[in-house]
DNA sequence: TAAATCAGGGTTGTATGATAACACGACAAG
DNA sequence: CTTGTCGTGTTATCATACAACCCTGATTTA
């Protein structure tokens, strides 16, 4: 019989548990924006924790911007617009829906960014490009350091938009991607799967390189989409009608589905 | 003559300046990942603050997962692709071209989520939507309610698409455009800007009623590109090539520069 | 010799109490 | 009606102590 044991518990400290606690009831609405928490020593004595265990989790719910706290008054739940952080937490990270709807998100940026990047791609830009595929190539397939080099090739093009927040959000977008993967582990390796996605990098690099807009676009589709058929995506289902429609019409069954790099 | 009061001071908590100061170390290379932070009793005395405070610091990084730490060992940094936040300083959002940036990354997913909305949009995603113009009509243009409407509207667009990652992110994003034009403090408001914009939402919603996914990006085009002139953005100076190019030409000029709702 | 055990120091996690800084209302004085 | 003062409550910070845990090295044991 396997063993059934439970989540290990993320994150044992009080102060984590507590802000969860507090967290949960402004999302479940017990709290509402502009309502005012109770003082920390009430809280730390609901709770049954010290102060200072209090004191750290509002800390960090001050910091993520979903309360402030002015001295002498108290502290008070923040507009859920003044999030100063995005942030998605682990749980709905593990559901499929969430796996399917993020790699979507990241298809939507990368294609774009491929574009872009190939309009504004420097020398410095092709040659981190290139790095990358070199790392990949000496690496073997879904290694640690085969898909560091592929997080980076695809932050070097996001990086060739000479605009930081494209690879800013990309590579946060795809790390989440990545977890939702491994949460999943579905998924298998072969040997020609190395190739196939080499090949397709360096189709996306080509026409960066030649500053073919539309090309870029094109290859990081069907890189999209092979790496969605890699991972087991099912494709299709949930999105029936095509994704780009700004797309020239031949590319749109291949976007349908999209995720690891 | 109006008095020109500084904005309040945000955050003058001596944890969020002992939190920036460590992360600027990890920014800046000085603390790379995996790297021992110093004890906090070495940080307290290095800093002239008690441990509690510092302990509040390493609450919020750790939180942010900049770092992790384990009772008995220490601090650690931890790999830059383990950030479970995305988050953007309230320093860098001051600067022009990260105005100019974010407005281009809003752009980008606004554009292709109104075609995504069009295609999936329910009945329910409609009545959002006009609920949302209607709050527009009947409060004064560029008031706190107007403001209010607008993002919802937005939102609304983003929640057609089904997928929950989009709304987040662009909601997100918009945020800190708004911060950013606040920050800036350019915009002016003229008794037609309310009809003009109105307009465009107007056109927005009719493609995405329609269906007509082509419509809606380019009404979305349109009401970005009369936003960046509402707002002030000078257009095309940072951006010399089409920043879609997988939009159709007559529609490229437009989406050069683009900001407010 | 090799392995297990135990003691000690160092570090983080938590608790507790105290003090300073600040906000707010009550109240008296002008 | 305005102003000044004061008392109370809250947050911000400090200081100290203890518990839980890791690591290392010496000691004991097989």
């Amino acid at each position: 019989m396997t063993l059934k044991l439970d989540k290990v518990n993320r994150g044992p400290h009080l102060s984590t548990l507590v802000a969860s606690s507090i967290s949960r009831e402004i999302a479940q609405g017990r709290l509402k924006p502009g309502d005012q928490l109770p003082t920390e020593q009430a809280l730390a004595t609901t709770f049954g924790v010290s102060r200072n265990v209090v004191r750290e989790a509002i800390a960090r719910l001050r910091s993520e911007g979903r309360i402030w706290s002015q001295q002498g008054r108290g502290a008070f739940v923040a507009d859920a617009t003044n999030a100063t952080v995005l942030t998605i937490d682990y749980e709905t990270l593990q559901r499929a829906d969430s796996f399917r709807n993020l790699f979507e998100l990241r298809g939507m940026l990368e294609v774009q960014i491929a574009a872009l990047a190939a309009t504004r791609r420097s020398d410095a830009d092709i040659v981190a490009m290139e790095q990358a595929l070199d790392g990949m190539r000496t690496a073997p397939y879904g290694s640690v350091a085969w898909l560091k080099n592929d997080l980076g090739f695809h932050r070097a093009v996001a990086e060739a938009t000479q605009n930081p927040y494209m690879g800013q959000f990309l590579v946060f977008v795809s790390e989440r991607v990545r977890e939702s993967i491994l949460a999943a582990g579905n998924q298998q390796k072969s040997d020609d799967m190395a190739r196939t996605t080499l090949g397709e990098h360096e189709r996306i690099l080509a026409a960066i390189k030649a500053g073919d807009a539309k090309g870029a676009s094109a290859a990081m589709t069907r890189h999209l989409a092979g790496a969605a058929a890699r991972v087991g995506l099912p494709g299709s289902e949930a999105s029936p009608k095509p994704v780009s429609p700004a797309l020239p019409s031949r590319l749109r069954k291949a976007v349908r589905g999209q995720a690891a790099g």
